[in-house]
DNA sequence: ACTATTTGGTCAAGCAGATTGACTATCGGA
DNA sequence: TCCGATAGTCAATCTGCTTGACCAAATAGT
């Protein structure tokens, strides 16, 4: 084991906070200024055809109740919506408002924002080779850093 | 920009919590249980020559309040001591007890322990090439991810 | 069909880790 | 030698999350 691997954790948490801060700051420049990045991560899985609660809480890997809140802020705010869940009645669906989506799509863009001057430095060649083999590295586990 | 690049933010988090988990329950398995990953980021940079609360709290990217606050908690525990600082009677200079000194090492162990299986995976090339890349984009920013 | 258990969700209270604000002691420059 | 800046702590508060209790609807067992 070559011993200056060990810094790669470091490493690692840099890139991902950068990303992150990157995106998060983006977002809110493009005026969703009232939105952390843990709302980003429930929103990853509210678009496509929604979710219940229960499923937001397994995604974010916190308890029903602290999804719960996350979603009474979201309708709040107006990025969702609570409707009744077409085959069970004591569920509820959540989903995206148009609000909502637009701000998803200020979410990609920040993204790709961030994303450029990392594939201007390493070139795209290498930048997809990062890709690559981070997604065998990646347990396919939760996400959500409560550090 | 390649459009699947858009989930590198994901996999970076990914592998980034996997790491740190990794480390985490390799610390605890070590016998110390009392401390979070958390603990560790302040560890990285009492090692050396210690630091001041500030100092400290720079580092960790909290305020010295908090800072002074997870001081207090290592001391009780028996990571730290608090000492005079050599140049400004203000200050005080915290620095690792033996028993913080055995777990960054144990750290180091859980750290190592937890990248083999990576070095076996992508081929110890590859996971250079990888922390050589992630050398060239992580800003030397604050890694504590407060989400 | 009828009851019992499980499951989805909310309400309420409490905790842990952070913040802001106020204060003391010391440093260091005019 | 004074006076603003800095190191650190004490105290109060805030926020996001947890545990515990509960109701309503679904599902399983007989």
């Amino acid at each position: 084991m070559d011993r200056d691997l060990l810094d790669l954790p470091v490493l690692l948490l840099s890139a991902a906070r950068a990303l992150v801060d990157g995106i998060d700051a983006g977002v809110r420049a493009r005026g969703f200024a009232d939105l952390r990045p843990a709302h980003g991560f429930a929103f990853a899985r509210l678009a496509g055809d929604g979710a219940t609660v229960g499923q937001l809480a397994e995604h974010l890997d916190v308890t029903k109740q602290a999804a719960s809140q996350m979603v009474e802020e979201l309708v709040t705010k107006g990025y969702v919506t609570r409707g009744p869940h077409p085959q069970d009645a004591r569920a509820r669906l959540i989903v995206l408002t148009p609000k909502g989506w637009a701000c998803t799509r200020a979410a990609d863009e920040a993204a790709a924002e961030v994303l450029r001057p990392w594939a201007d430095t390493l070139g795209p060649q290498r930048l997809a080779a990062l890709r690559a083999d981070l997604s065998r590295l990646a347990t396919p586990g939760r996400l959500r850093p409560t550090w």
